[in-house]
DNA sequence: GCATCATATGTACGCTCGTACACATGGGAT
DNA sequence: ATCCCATGTGTACGAGCGTACATATGATGC
């Protein structure tokens, strides 16, 4: 009964998504469950997302944003030796917040089979390829993403550990 | 009460399992809408099947066999032009059967959340990575399949369409 | 002040789910 | 011929789900 008219309400709701989310996957997402994690009344979650595809595409907006932030921190874009820099960056991401990562990538690859998501994890792609076109021509940008993405997947999928100087070297092929 | 001793009983449940994914992607997973698409009575699916990851990692070890398929049948890795040959096949697959590709990618990717899967995908890459290793080094074998990876993700969840010109000359740039 | 309307809340309905379990059936070992 | 038990069948239970909706509240514009 309390908190009524709270500004951040939807924000909290965005929260919450991404924590369960990043507890329990995505299939363990539903109204009620946000609800519950963000304390607020089951009628709050389904006002302000009518269907679990609003929630989510919230919820990928901002969680796209982790890996993009860690670029950016990273500096690895400015770095002389470009491959060195993104086989670096990739490792801090994987290694420095796995839980996140798998979330980002969960979340990422839902788009799969979620047509509402599409467009957000093609804004991302275009969004992370113009990062690197600013270093490099637009193929080659394109490629590093594709090879980001495929040795992402094969850490996370086979639970194996990333190893950073392959990635160095297959990026450094890539770039020619 | 007809159809007593099926002997192929489990296999038709896999199979059912298969179109079900396909059709409405692994939500629309259950023991019940197996059962009905198989047209075997609710018990038969949990007792071949007690759990659904059990099901899941059935279904998992019969589709990954597509794109293998494809692999070995293409001639691809018998082609002089490797990159080319990669790109093709790519192409075939990603073209000739886009559902089929897309609930085999939905499978493998499930992995990330069901560590019940984690061993099949393993498997996976590493038997087609073995496969590319009679014709590579083992290192360059490993990135060409992230980035035979990272294509198939760039195209199936953008919705975008293959480049197969594009992908041969990532590939060509990796083999080096 | 007052009307308006976006926001917030609680409850209820019908559905599907996983699971469990009691019972039926008949192939194959003995 | 008989028994065992893997296999097959039908039903029921409790839980969680999305959705809908009637109602409450107070910020905001006038």
């Amino acid at each position: 009964m309390a908190r009524r008219y709270d500004p951040d309400r939807r924000q909290r709701i965005i929260d919450a998504a991404i924590r369960v989310a990043g507890r329990d996957g995505l299939a363990g997402l539903s109204h009620r469950t946000v609800a519950a994690e963000a304390d607020v009344p089951l009628g709050s979650t389904t006002y302000h997302f009518a269907t679990l595809d609003d929630l989510l595409v919230a919820a990928l907006c901002q969680a796209n944003e982790g890996f993009a932030a860690v670029l950016d921190a990273s500096g690895a874009l400015a770095d002389d030796d470009l491959a060195a820099g993104l086989a670096r960056v990739l490792g801090d991401w994987l290694n420095g917040d796995r839980p996140g990562a798998e979330l980002e990538y969960e979340l990422y690859l839902a788009a799969l089979r979620r047509p509402a998501l599409r467009p957000v994890a093609a804004r991302w792609a275009e969004e992370t390829g113009a990062r690197l076109s600013a270093r490099i021509d637009a193929v080659t940008a394109r490629a590093l993403l594709a090879l980001m993405d495929g040795i992402c997947l094969q850490v996370l999928l086979t639970g194996g550990s990333y190893d950073e100087e392959y990635a160095r070297e297959a990026f450094e092929r890539v770039i020619g």
